[in-house]
DNA sequence: GTCTATAATGAGATAGAC
DNA sequence: GTCTATCTCATTATAGAC
């Protein structure tokens, strides 16, 4: 409510906004404090008082990302219908991806510019992979998909990888720069490459009556 | 053979060695001149007089990753038996990624230190989108593997991402410093995953017989 | 070809007035 | 909270002697 509260510094968040959009364009190495200062409209010593350090921006911003990444994943798990649940789960996957895709895609240079972040980032893929192999396993049980463990595990291997590389690949091989439904509907047709030649007759009709992975092949999305 | 060829400096060899293990090991935007010069056991005013700029350097290294890149699908192409090239074909690529891996993980940062670059690392890229189109489109017409042409691009673009991203995957997730035979059969393995449900018993008889993806799941390997 | 300077730039960060 | 002014420092790059 106050100002002592230290939440609604309003400029805060500014900075905090600003940056996200700028280390996704134009890469987080290549961002400046002055550039960071110029764009949200204050001046450079400005920003110092709102963090002392430059490392700081990137920690706050990834306590954020990791809070909303949390969300999707327990939304997933909390409501909905079995068969509508992969489709609503990779969607907010991706679209967190795309919102934050600078953490996947400059991971190098994060790791160097904020070292503290190392751990924290292991944490959040560790609970990623689980979360995905829990959803493969569940599928088994529920008789959707055949495949022994070992085939499971390699699965969910592989859909780690397409879905986190997902953006990186669009922008590196396509040139996307302003990524669209259509963009995470491809990306979810990819991942859905993976686990389709294991799936049942019921696996099949579900995944088709979720309506959650219909865009076929799509042809040369460009830009 | 003499001096004059340019050739033969030696210690612009060593030069471009060093930077290679260098911007692998540590990553591109870690790495200055001032390092690059001690590393190499030369002074700074030297590495200038060998490459007047630092993006050369990046240029003549990716020169070297171009031409070696191309051998080894040129190799595929020309020599052996057509049940053992998808396993040599994995190998050699693998290989390859990963002593230039700095040129996948750093592409963000090699874009903004040599920009010049970027066409040629999207030709380099549609080549090898070429060739693994080429190698399934193969396999289909000689009755190794079933799928519709929808079906084929859909693996060449996962196998592909898996395959690009595979290394950097297991630094990522894995901590893997030093890559092993044995990492990079696990790759194989993965890549097989995304095949082998389309395979016939043909496919699947020529592939096992090549003796090229046995690893088998691969336990935690860790390092 | 290799070295010892040294210049030139541009980044992150701070002090202190308003 | 915000600004102006300034500092410090690392990095790329050059000049010129050996």
């Amino acid at each position: 409510m106050a100002t002592t509260t230290g939440r609604r510094s309003g400029t805060r968040q500014r900075i905090l906004e600003t940056c996200r959009e700028l280390f996704n364009r134009r890469g987080t190495a290549d961002i400046t404090t002055a550039e960071i200062a110029a764009a949200v409209g204050i001046n450079e010593g400005n920003l110092y008082y709102h963090f002392k350090r430059k490392e700081q921006i990137l920690e706050t911003l990834f306590a954020a990302f990791a809070a909303e990444l949390r969300e999707v994943a327990a939304a997933d798990l909390a409501e909905g219908e079995a068969e509508t649940r992969a489709a609503r789960y990779f969607r907010g996957w991706f679209g967190l991806m795309w919102e934050w895709r600078f953490f996947y895609r400059d991971a190098m240079v994060v790791r160097r510019l904020a070292p503290g972040l190392q751990a924290e980032l292991e944490t959040l893929a560790d609970e990623g992979q689980a979360d995905l192999r829990r959803a493969l396993r569940s599928m088994a049980a529920n008789g959707l998909i055949v495949a022994d463990d070992d085939e499971l595990e390699r699965m969910m291997v592989n859909a780690w990888i397409v879905a986190t590389y997902w953006i990186d690949y669009l922008r590196m091989r396509h040139g996307v720069g302003d990524i669209t439904r259509r963009h995470l509907d491809w990306g979810a047709w990819q991942l859905m490459g993976i686990f389709e030649p294991y799936l049942t007759a019921e696996g099949r009709r579900l995944l088709a009556a979720a309506g959650g992975v219909r865009p076929g092949p799509v042809p040369e999305v460009q830009a």
